[in-house]
DNA sequence: GTCTATACCAGGATAGAC
DNA sequence: GTCTATCCTGGTATAGAC
């Protein structure tokens, strides 16, 4: 790995832990290993180094969404993956369980939501970015998901788009909850399996029930 | 106002608008028309001037939580107002949409929504805070509201603290989403007010549809 | 591309006159 | 309790040797 890249994942580190006022360019050269000064070789100031860490996590999910089906401006939702649109109830805890844990996990997702939560009145395309992941895309998707859904008889009819917040919602206080402590991670599954069978509890059809 | 009630007053806006260390003690001195210095007379470090602001927004949220009866480790939902335990499904969304634009627009709960995401990795205090009240308070509060609505008819029968996490999650998922754009706060109204008529299709009995 | 040395500045805080 | 003057520290960034 190059110097270039060490410097941008200690920087993501440590600005997730501390922010970017919080954190200095010494702490970033020592945490790479080399002198303060030697750091304006690779780029040219700190904002520099935070605005490539930007791109660098905007990358990552783009590729993430990509995989997963997730609509976008140019992916819309008729184009997303066939396993989705085949899911049905039963499956809808273990898939949820799964994509939340990955994203309480996965090393930019879990730093993404720090430093956006810090930095987020600091600066737009971050906000913008935040908003578009965590809320706007996310309601598209389950909105675009529970359409199918409904239309397979595997869910009651209803507003998509209303239905996807009322079952997204509980989700991303979830996250928020529990974003900073991995250590209680078992405690949110549970709160989360509750509630996705209250979920299926209500909008399941009788013969899901 | 006396002077130090004046830089209290500044500081939180100010901390509110650009974070703890986006802050100098000399911005906040200019906002009061008094040299750095001489704000030092009144505070003796700026980490107190931040306390200072904690204890006054903690002050006003319990003079807040106790005009509304939500409760808290002192004071259990049994004593909570009889305007609750009376409330039902039609009032709900008027209720809901009161308290929603009152926390986007109180002067002290929208600067503490600020403050807090931004300061919560630097701040057990205020993150505990933050957690307690649009968190564990808000949904042992509806639970304890739904479980009264339940025993007087006015609810279908299930586990109140789940029922309360489906409606109170979208209401927290629009303030975080709404917390920044008094702008839009008419946009935020009509997705809440989707959201709480999805509810009530949901949870209300046939004799409230 | 790394180092040492250093310039430069801003921010927090103190001293002491008024 | 306000001011001016000043100190000190730490942070960003540059210069120039190796």
């Amino acid at each position: 790995m190059d110097t270039k890249e060490r410097i941008t994942k200690e920087a993501l580190r440590l600005f997730a832990e501390n922010g970017y006022k919080g954190t200095s360019v010494k702490q970033i050269a020592e945490a790479v290993g080399i002198k303060d000064a030697s750091l304006y070789k690779h780029f040219k100031s700190k904002q520099e180094i935070f605005d490539s860490i930007v791109t660098l996590i905007n990358e990552h999910i783009t590729k993430l969404s990509n995989t997963l089906g997730i609509p976008s401006s140019e992916n819309n939702y008729a184009e997303a993956s066939e396993f989705y649109k085949k899911l049905e109830l039963n499956e809808l805890k273990d898939v949820s369980k799964k994509v939340f844990l990955f994203y309480l996990t996965d090393p930019y997702i879990s730093k993404f939501w720090r430093i956006a939560h810090m930095e987020q009145y600091q600066n737009d395309q971050i906000h913008g970015m935040f908003r578009q992941i965590f809320m706007d895309d996310a309601i598209t998707f389950q909105a675009g998901l529970f359409r199918e859904m409904m239309k397979a008889g595997a869910l009651r009819e209803g507003d998509a788009r209303a239905v996807a917040i009322s079952f997204y919602a509980p989700i991303y206080l979830l996250l928020s909850k529990y974003a900073d402590q991995s250590d209680k991670q078992e405690e949110a599954l549970n709160i989360l399996e509750c509630q996705i069978e209250e979920f299926v509890r209500v909008y399941g059809k009788a013969d899901y029930e």
